[in-house]
DNA sequence: GGGTAAAGTAGAACAGGTTTCAGTATCGAA
DNA sequence: TTCGATACTGAAACCTGTTCTACTTTACCC
């Protein structure tokens, strides 16, 4: 075991252990995370493959293990990345709508389209998520954060979610996630998304 | 390209393709399952590896892999199994509770402490469940319609459900299978499976 | 029973994720 | 500037899912 850069995010997220990484380390980073993205966007899950990876962001194949310990690592990864730079982009473009439920539908959606433009990325990114371990959790809980902050920015509430709004939460969030990977494997249309997600944003208005 | 006894469980659920298996396929394709979850009984997902499986249920490798065409096939239709097998206990004792609600609530948290005691297994399943591609797509559609049937069947209700309540029956399917992700990645706890699936539920007795 | 097509067997070969290792480059502190 | 620790490189090796091949057995039809 030694120290290694396996930081999450390059925001101001929540931040573990290990030394920050030098200017050089964070370009290769960068470059890991723009080749794995561009390898998922033409071929999914399976072109993104951990040799090509390395030689083509000019890097040894050990050296990439050391950044993200595993395939799934390097994709939950670039979800990550992925979701932070949508949901600034919500934060400058805030989906508008009447009730709370309307917005998160929205924001979803706004989300679900991005994906949508990438379908084999989202592909790619989704089932490393859905096929992580615990090994991952913690990658994979950072995730779910954004997702949240996504859903939570969309509600645009003042006041602190009661409990029965953070349980409405979770489970739009369950939806939201199962949808894409049935969405993805091709079981359900993106009509289909929309609704299931309208169906769970009802709990909020709910009482 | 040639012709397989890829054919779905060994019940009288929808059979596609194929002719029908001999006797001695039937033992074979048993034996293979059974081998298949008592491997990931102990050890999960990774436990469960074609050539012990090959081994350990007396058949040559490339014979496995005309029965299930991939690890995932495998785990998948063990999944059918299992749930088939779960249905016929809940058809025979069915939740009894006051409203619908209480009742898929209960069904499913059976379902659920059925997982648990081999969590092991639970894990492999649902695993390949999640990251089964297209090529599975039929598998898992199967898997999914026997959770529609715990679901309905635990309604319990004689009239073919409204259009809203499929929509909360969707719903409901979504949070439990991503329950089950997240509760298997050690990411949430039974209590909060159980407070998500009766947030999800409360669509049902709405309105 | 004899013939044949499909099913099964054994084992090698291939592919891609992961690990390992010996050597080289880089970085931070003294 | 030099030293020691850590990071990086290149390449081979390893593991397991999957495919392929040559051969044998089985099921079925005449």
């Amino acid at each position: 075991m030694t120290t290694s850069p396996v930081t999450s995010g390059t925001h101001q997220a929540a931040r573990a252990a290990g030394p920050p990484l030098t200017e050089r380390q964070q370009e290769r980073r960068r470059r890991i995370l723009r080749t794995a993205a561009a390898l998922a966007c033409r071929g999914g899950f399976d072109a993104v493959q951990m040799r090509e990876v390395a030689e083509s962001s000019g890097v040894a194949l050990g050296t990439l293990y050391r950044y993200f310990p595993s395939k799934i690592h390097l994709l939950v990864a670039t979800m990550q990345d992925q979701l932070e730079r949508l949901l600034e982009q919500l934060r400058r473009h805030p989906p508008a709508g009447d009730d709370p439920g309307t917005r998160v539908t929205e924001a979803l959606m706004r989300a679900f389209h991005g994906l949508q433009r990438e379908p084999q990325l989202a592909e790619a990114m989704v089932r490393a998520l859905s096929f992580a371990d615990r090994s991952v959790s913690a990658e994979v809980d950072q995730v779910c954060r954004l997702t949240t902050a996504i859903v939570l920015d969309a509600m645009g509430q003042d006041r602190p979610p009661s409990a029965r709004q953070r349980a409405a939460v979770r489970v739009i969030e369950h939806t939201w996630q199962s949808a894409l990977v049935t969405w993805l494997s091709g079981r359900s249309s993106i009509a289909e998304v929309r609704s299931d997600l309208e169906t769970a944003a009802r709990l909020l208005t709910l009482e």
